[in-house]
DNA sequence: AGGAACTTCAGCACTTTTCCCCACTTTCCA
DNA sequence: TGGAAAGTGGGGAAAAGTGCTGAAGTTCCT
């Protein structure tokens, strides 16, 4: 599992440093290469390519004759992308995925789990400010719709 | 199980001392690194990494399609990290953890359970300021409100 | 078709931050 | 009261991150 938030940012080539513990964590427990897609909320989603292979098969079992599902799987696909690490630990990030995700230069990562977030600066503190609510209460608001809680 | 109370403090590069017996256990009886997150109330939370794990496991295990879903994973791992002790049994407290738990320098840390609490001294004491009810009034309250009683 | 210029990519090197080790002070216990 | 262990502070080395330079491939123009 990912863990942490690191601020790096973008150089002139549409490269980003991986943060050094993610490239190690990565090394040791994954497979390379990595994929990169447009994830929820406008930010990209990383995953090591066998992490990623889980998705594809599920992609993939989903019902495609229902056209809502074709679109989703063409709307995943279409902005995913398979991305190696330099020497220095580095990806380049295609113009494409950096116009769609918003990114400028400065960029927050973010370990969630079993991906990596890749944020727009400006795009995820606003998303934290407006979503802004103590944890307490987000639990609630779970509990409330009858989803899971969790014991911390 | 993490039990006492102990007074330290953080020096001008964010480093904090783990009192000597939680040391111990964790190296006895856990898996390393730690995990520290922000919890409740404003004070962080410091787990093993092998109890801070089955949390993630429910984590994941939430319905990430849902929007509330995500952002309550996303608030959750956005002030998690991980940290390694140095030789003299310290951790580096993230400028950002530091900054959402109000933690200054003194800090409070306390075994609680399975995880360890550490608080601002100030926050601290006013928490318990604010709270001060007997133990008997507490625990009526709860009987009161139905939630399962402990026998003493 | 050859050459030049531009674009693209990768490696190198510099700077900044982080980590690690050593030493000092304080507290606790015998 | 002395010794050991716990906690604190600072300095140096290593690594992480980022900008820069150089090489290679491609395209366009003559």
């Amino acid at each position: 599992m990912f863990r942490g938030i690191f601020h790096n940012s973008i150089d002139d080539k549409g490269r980003m440093s991986i943060p050094a513990r993610f490239r190690d964590q990565i090394q040791n427990n994954h497979t390379t290469p990595l994929v990169l897609t447009l994830g929820f909320d406008q930010c990209l989603f990383l995953y090591p390519s066998d992490t990623w292979q889980k998705i594809e098969e599920k992609l993939s079992s989903m019902d495609s004759l229902n056209s809502e599902v074709r679109q989703f799987q063409r709307t995943v696909m279409k902005a995913t992308d398979e991305v190696e690490m330099d020497q220095q630990g580095r990806i380049v990030i295609s113009p494409v995925l950096r116009k769609e995700a918003g990114i400028a230069k400065n960029v927050v990562i973010v370990g969630l789990l079993n991906r990596v977030e890749i944020w727009d600066k400006q795009k995820y503190e606003s998303y934290h400010a407006q979503t802004s609510q103590t944890l307490e209460l987000m639990g609630q608001k779970l509990s409330d719709k009858g989803i899971q809680d969790i014991n911390f």
